[in-house]
DNA sequence: ATGGCTACGGAGCGTAGA
């Protein structure tokens, strides 16, 4: 079992980018974030050759979040923060998958920081809910938990404060693994005079269940699909499972 | 460099991204 996590930045400006990935890897699963479109204008027609059944919590303009996968997709829940467009959990392949997009939060101290930081808490609580069951959570996470996770020295403010980095220690200490730690960076600005390897952040994460790790093999960043024409500004992520 | 670039909505340029 293959699952790919990408914060594609738009499905309808990714298509072919997103095509190339799953010729190239195959997955039997993705979970996409940002995919940014109202579910009437999915362009579901595009993928009808990948062979996906495809399942997608849309909004208007931002947000977005989508699970393609190969088995039949199960148990459709959008839980956590209903009213965003944020998270889509199913039962697909004998086991549970989430794909999360957390809010950015904008800067330390807006009301949007503290959303971000309540839908982590509301997140940790059904993580914590499902920390039973085989359970894949992948997404665009927007905290980067360790200074390594970070290109600048000593960055300490969106993505790396404080109580951001607490907030998802507390999902790991509820015996969920960070399966990508120190597998690099997954997110570079495209505002850098085009893609430097050394300058991005690792905020799309991969988090297993304990019943989920017993299964796990390896996981990586696809770091060369960040180099593709018009590429989104996230790299997928890959794990393994037998 | 309080910016750099990209996508969306909607037809300007404001907003969001992190």
């Amino acid at each position: 079992m293959n699952i790919i996590s990408w914060n594609v930045n738009s499905i309808r400006a990714r298509v072919e980018n997103f095509i190339a990935v799953a010729e190239q890897y195959n997955p039997d699963v993705f979970l996409l974030q940002e995919i940014r479109v109202e579910d009437h204008a999915f362009p579901f027609d595009a993928f009808d050759s990948l062979g996906y059944n495809i399942k997608i919590r849309g909004q208007k303009s931002f947000n977005g979040v989508a699970i393609f996968s190969k088995f039949p997709i199960e148990e459709v829940d959008i839980g956590v923060v209903p009213e965003e467009a944020r998270y889509l959990q199913a039962f697909t392949g004998g086991i549970f998958v989430a794909s999360v997009y957390v809010p950015n939060g904008q800067e330390v101290g807006v009301p949007q920081y503290f959303h971000k930081l309540d839908f982590l808490e509301k997140l940790r609580q059904r993580m914590a809910a499902m920390q039973n069951e085989i359970f894949v959570v992948g997404g665009d996470f927007n905290v980067a938990p360790y200074p390594c996770d970070v290109y600048i020295e000593n960055y300490t403010d969106i993505t790396a404060s404080p109580p951001e980095r607490d907030a998802v220690a507390r999902i790991r200490m509820l015996n969920y693994k960070d399966v990508l730690e120190t597998c690099g960076h997954t997110w570079w600005s495209y505002r850098q005079r085009g893609f430097k390897p050394d300058r991005g952040f690792r905020i799309d994460h991969f988090y297993l269940s304990p019943k989920a790790q017993e299964q796990f093999i390896d996981g990586r960043v696809l770091i060369d699909v960040r180099q593709q024409q018009r590429p989104s500004d996230h790299a997928p992520i890959i794990c393994r499972l037998k």
